[in-house]
DNA sequence: TTCACATATGAACAGATGATCAATCGATAA
DNA sequence: TTATCGATTGATCATCTGTTCATATGTGAA
């Protein structure tokens, strides 16, 4: 792969910047957070589960998508440990694993609206 | 679309789920940032551009990808706002655009390593 | 102007993603 | 047991994404 000539110039800077990245499995671990918030449907899901617990069926009705499609969300959203669930008789309800995404999304809203 | 049989049991929390979504303008912004910060190639441009200014062949070489990639992820950075660029003779410079996306993983990255 | 270099851009391709549909599972009730 | 309902899963498919490669800009030097 060919570089620049400025290389030389500026290398300092890019050792200084690359020892300051995140270690790999920091770097992987915030990328699949960020990932899993990044769609709309599932946003909505975690939006609405950080106001209180729902069942499938709710989230389906408050995100607006069938209730496969929530299912298939929510178990992206289960592996990531982003949500827990507990059946209750035929009916699984879902809320948040903590309270980490909540506040990251509240925070995250602050700095869109500014 | 069918609703399981629950759904009146539940509605008063649909409800209340529903009226606490961002509206959709917030909801597409929050979804376009965590997918701009979803790739781990641009995750790590932006975090080696929180550390400091750097041209695009810096960014290559701290990213590990070709100078064309990370031009073109550049240029999705660029139309969200989350960097800019100064021009400085044939080299161009970038830094983030403001604090917001800094304050944003830094706070992520203890979510994640707690 | 002509050349070289840093960067940007467009086309094309492989891989990932998310919704839909059908089939299945798990739990309760008859 | 069988039937029903909420939820899950797998297959399929259209769409999106990110990289690569080739080409095009833009700038400064010769």
């Amino acid at each position: 792969m060919t570089r620049c000539q400025e290389k030389v110039i500026h290398q300092s800077k890019v050792v200084q910047a690359t020892n300051h990245l995140p270690d790999p499995d920091t770097l992987q671990s915030l990328a699949d957070i960020f990932k899993a918030l990044s769609d709309p449907s599932r946003l909505k899901i975690v939006t609405a589960l950080a106001v209180c617990e729902l069942c499938v069926c709710d989230l389906a009705a408050v995100s607006g998508s069938s209730e496969s499609a929530v299912s298939h969300q929510l178990r992206i959203l289960r592996n990531l440990k982003i949500v827990r669930y507990r059946r209750e008789g035929k009916i699984v309800f879902y809320r948040l694993d903590d309270d980490h995404v909540k506040s990251l999304i509240s925070q995250s809203i602050q700095h869109v609206q500014e």
